[in-house]
RNA sequence: UAAGUAUUUCGGAUGGUCGCGCAUAUUUAUAUGUGAGGAAAGUCCGGGCUCCAUAGAGCAUGUAAUGCUAGAUAACGUCUAGUGGGAGUGAUCCUAAGGAUAGUGCAACAGAAAAUUACCGCCUUAAUUUAUUAAGGUAAGGGUGAAAAAGUGAGGUAAGAGCUCACUAAGUUUUAUGGUGACAUAGAAUUUGUGUAAACCCCAUUUGGAGCAACACCAAGAAAUAAAGGUUAAGACAAUGCUCGUCGUCUUUUAAGGUUGGUGGCUUGAGGUAUAUAGUAAUAUAUAUCCUAGAUAAAUGACUGUCAAAUACAGAACCCGGCUUAUGAAAUGCUUAAAAC
RNA sequence: GGCCCGUUGGUCAAGCGGUUAAGAUAUCGCCCUUUCACGGCGGGGUCACGAGUUCGAUUCUCGUACGGGUCA
């Protein structure tokens, strides 16, 4: 069923930061297989890769609001994965993702980092 | 002061630390510059641009579109100024505003009748049962309905009727005056033909189709097609046999189409700002000056200082002109009402 | 980014401008039955929303919201 291997992603290159995943694919092979932690407002799902380098994936629905709040959670977490990038281990997946109902009246930029270094903790991907 | 109405403007500014996209430099890691709207939205119209089709002209077809006048514009179903009609005490606003006398259809229920009408009525004649019937005339009055055959008065009559007359209302034709024009005002003749075209339809005008996932180029890979050439290697036709020949196999080149990935298309344009001139205005012309996002799972964020205080609707995806919808604040003009002078 | 289609009780769904908007199923109430089921009677609709045309709109026109399909 999941014919579409992480093979797709090219690790040649030298990536400065964490690359990103790009396909529709790798999205479902890592969401089906992956741990899980489920936070209030968020879940975040982790495999290994043996490679030198992070992956991040952001999901935002079109239920969670208009354009212009997608674009700011999104940019919420990706400011608050480069803050905590150099205290985590290489060579992992990351996928986050926001849950169904989150809207962003009830959320703000600290709850979500409280939620997101919470389930890093839950998973034991710090460096120690 | 309150309520309303119309128009216009703005859409936070300036710093610090960390970080993102693009461009340019030196150089491969730093520096400098720059970086989302008035609606970027809806996709309701019109154009540029690209490809396809097309000798030229006309007719027909179409789930076509538009429909008062003059002007503006590259163009428009848009805009400006007016005309007619309608709403409002008023400022002001709305208006898909050709044709019902080309033809067809529809008008539920109620009502006699929804278009050459007659239930109750009014009148005349005849008959006999003397208060009813039959034949005829008539459309004044009644009731129904959203809508009932133009309204009032007088004459006229057996009873009545635009049957006739006066005034008024509406339509058609026409004359004069004013206006570029739609049209307005005044007069004459004639008529009183229900409504509906946002029902079919008729008339006039316009319209070839698709859309940046368009289209062009580069590279890779392997399958199929066509043309030309080489050659006889599986083979077939033909022949007693051989050669030539034809088809086919093999192979080379080219062409066109398509798959995957990448690059271009991609931002200097019917551009912006200021001043002057023409015009009631929309807008146009001239001069000077400026270059202001270009991503491709998709760039604007986090913390914080100052400005008394503070940010609603909302995120570019080829470009431009409009319309519609969402939305915060401020200013000005005008109207109405109340109070005071 | 472009191009199309739709919205009618809780669900499915008919409706050629005109009577109180058909029907099925579910649910609620009453009846039938010793009781349940079957059966009978009845109730409940902003015709997505807002304007317009018309005497009159679920139906025709325009706009808005929501949902769905499609492109090589």
């Amino acid at each position: 069923m999941f014919s579409y291997p992480l093979i797709c992603i090219n690790w040649g290159e030298q990536v400065k930061y964490t690359s990103s995943i790009k396909k529709k694919g790798t999205f479902k092979y890592l969401i089906s297989k992956g741990k899980y932690s489920r936070e209030k407002y968020i879940v975040v799902y982790l495999t290994k890769n043996n490679k030198p380098n992070n992956v991040l994936g952001i999901c935002v629905s079109k239920k969670n609001g208009i354009s212009v709040h997608r674009n700011k959670m999104k940019r919420w977490i990706r400011e608050i994965y480069k803050i905590e990038e150099s205290n985590l281990q290489k060579g992992l997946n990351l996928v986050v993702m926001y849950k169904k109902d989150t809207k962003i009246e009830d959320i703000d930029y600290n709850t979500i980092k409280e939620d997101i270094i919470n389930s890093f903790k839950k998973l034991d991907i710090y460096e120690i």
